[in-house]
DNA sequence: TATGAATGAGACTTCATTCAT
DNA sequence: AATGAATGAAGTCTCATTCAT
């Protein structure tokens, strides 16, 4: 009979102007570190609601006062956290080879295998993107940038005759990204057990991806699956 | 007229039953609808974390106590008024043609017609799905179940030689129903005004749609853009 | 984590004159006997406090709003059950034999026996004792009348030049009653369990009760171990 | 300056540690006793039931909010305040004298004078052992212990020849020391006056103890009456 | 900077009792 | 007399944030 916490005062908008110790002694900068890296792991563990600050500090093994000396609030430091990871879900570092299919399925694998291995924080994301505007603009900007990115390659391809030319780029991006996006919280933010594998996940979606933009590639081998 | 404050739990019985009005009397069924609706539209005003009960009772008309009649807890009413949403996000009742691409069309334009209908209440949805896992596991049964009706249509296309053999029914199934999903979100529980039209959407999601699945009709002529 | 409840409002006075169903239907008689039926079954189940009015009734198969038809409060009843229960614990009618022996004997038997019997409402009857004055007040006039017959005979017993005549019978009533009850408590109301035996102690009150009032029978047979 | 309301219990970690002040500081330590020393103040004005955790912090000159730094309900700091009290109920340091009658007079004396001089504690300890397990335990566990130690005496008695030894120790050592606590209630948690005097009781007491284990002395004279 | 104690607003929930039918 | 829905006062407990040292 699950029921919510209040985490409260505070969100958008604290005006406060205090300074906040940004860690310049090097024993400062570790105290904030080391805060960072437990309020990542609590929220982790419990939730953004249900994280404690004073859960924060002890687990950063300083004093709850600490935390004021570093983070105007629990938001703030969430969204520190968040700034922190993430990063380089949209990274691609796909530049390995020219083959456009390469790069879409390393484009697709690299999201898949990032978003797996920052599974927990990304669930956190999630939760507080539906509370926060400010993350939830963090996550859409992102997952805008992503599908910028992909908008450019199509017309990239448009352009070199590689892919469908009815295709609207800008709708398949957000399509096509957002497909990405759907399938790996489907994948590693389940709470009741998936039917799918990563690696053919990758393959599927990549070949959805090509089949999307029509993309008929002279020698286009089908993805090993 | 001293009065004696009560102990709650312990003593022996630790658990202890609550006779919830059902509603028997035509006079409870009355409160109780009048809670589901307060309670509906409370939540779509103030997101499920800062809805209070005494709201949806002011909201209701009743009074703070009689809640509690009906419902054991704030999460229990918002189940009940998720129940009676969104029931119809997968009416594929799109069987008024039997030209497939109609009624991939439809089935799409319904959902996000659907989805934009109910976009205050399925934002919350959106939101209480990433903090109980019950609400969570209502809205995942649904996108799993749009999803396998997606996979029968796609096997039943691949049997009759309209689809690419190669796509995996349930792989492409989660991703173009997620696709679909993401997309109603980015259209209709945006914070910041996007760049998409509802109707060129439907268009663009059934192409690709279509596309992904090599779909190629006789005389499919490409959908007005 | 045992925490308590309140029970509330009206205790000791309550002055209101409404008129109560005394029964005087037979059905009505019917309906009330069932209440206190049923809640004499509550409270020895649940404890005063944790008693709730409205498990009254349903244990009783009535509406909740009949219980105030017959009764004023949940104190009310509780004191009418009360009143219908422990009414024989000194009914010292051990009038069988003349030997002082065997009527004190027979005496601790009845109140232990009697006790055991009633143990579940007497229990509460001693929870309440602590909170309500009206209660407390029968409970002490039951062991003051207890003690009072003790008294009595300990005089006669002084008179017959049978006990020790340093006695003070006043005292040692008290004194010898409180040990009794003390004893049924202990045996029949622990928490936990306890190594006595009911015979036994029988047996082993007697002895001291007769010792302490220095009683020398002419032929006094230890009693049976 | 939104707030978030929070959500409790669910989530992933269904149960949460707190990390309750020990009074690590001296200020800790303080507020923690002067949270105990309202406690009792409060506990035996109003008794458990009626205490409110909001009047003793107000009695303790603390927030509402300290509180729950240092206990972690009303049950809790209850059994504190118990646990710092009546500790020597039983504190049979009688050992003044070596003369049989005068220890069991001492010992009774003591008991009697101790629970007059914590009357008012005494009383509520008898209530809530009425509801709380743990407490009625704390309390059976001291009349337990105080009936061993009268035990071990009645045992040397009959070793020395003292006393009769037909008594079977363990009864008689509950039966008296029951008695003993049962007089001790009669006189001071009594609601009603009583025409008992504390020093006669004392006699009295010893009295029938004397005579119960059968104690015949040399030169035993009748304590003052 | 660090510490850990103090603060206090505020939501939830219970249930005896009343009331309209 | 019976029914069952409605009422609402009241008390507990949480935890982000502040503060004194």
């Amino acid at each position: 009979m699950a029921s919510i916490p209040n985490a409260s005062r505070g969100w958008q908008g604290e005006t406060r102007a205090k300074r906040r110790g940004t860690g310049r002694t090097s024993r400062g900068r570790q105290t904030r570190d080391q805060l960072l890296d437990a309020a990542r792991a609590v929220f982790e563990r419990d939730g953004f609601l249900h994280a404690r600050v004073a859960d924060i500090c002890d687990e950063a093994g300083t004093s709850h006062g600490s935390f004021y000396t570093y983070f105007v609030s629990k938001e703030e430091i969430f969204r520190k956290v968040v700034e922190s990871v993430e990063l380089d879900l949209l990274a691609v570092n796909a530049g390995t080879t020219d083959d456009p299919v390469e790069r879409i399925r390393a484009a697709n694998e690299h999201y898949l295998r990032t978003y797996a291995a920052n599974a927990g924080i990304m669930r956190v994301i999630h939760q507080v993107a539906t509370i926060d505007v400010d993350v939830w603009r963090i996550r859409f900007q992102r997952q805008d940038a992503f599908a910028h990115s992909i908008e450019r390659r199509i017309r990239q391809f448009q352009h070199d005759h590689l892919a469908d030319p009815d295709v609207e780029p800008a709708y398949a991006a957000q399509a096509l990204g957002g497909m990405v996006a759907y399938f790996a919280e489907l994948l590693f933010n389940s709470h009741d057990p998936v039917a799918f594998d990563t690696d053919k996940a990758v393959d599927e979606l990549t070949r959805i991806w090509l089949n999307a933009l029509g993309i008929r590639l002279p020698a286009a081998p089908a993805p090993a699956s």
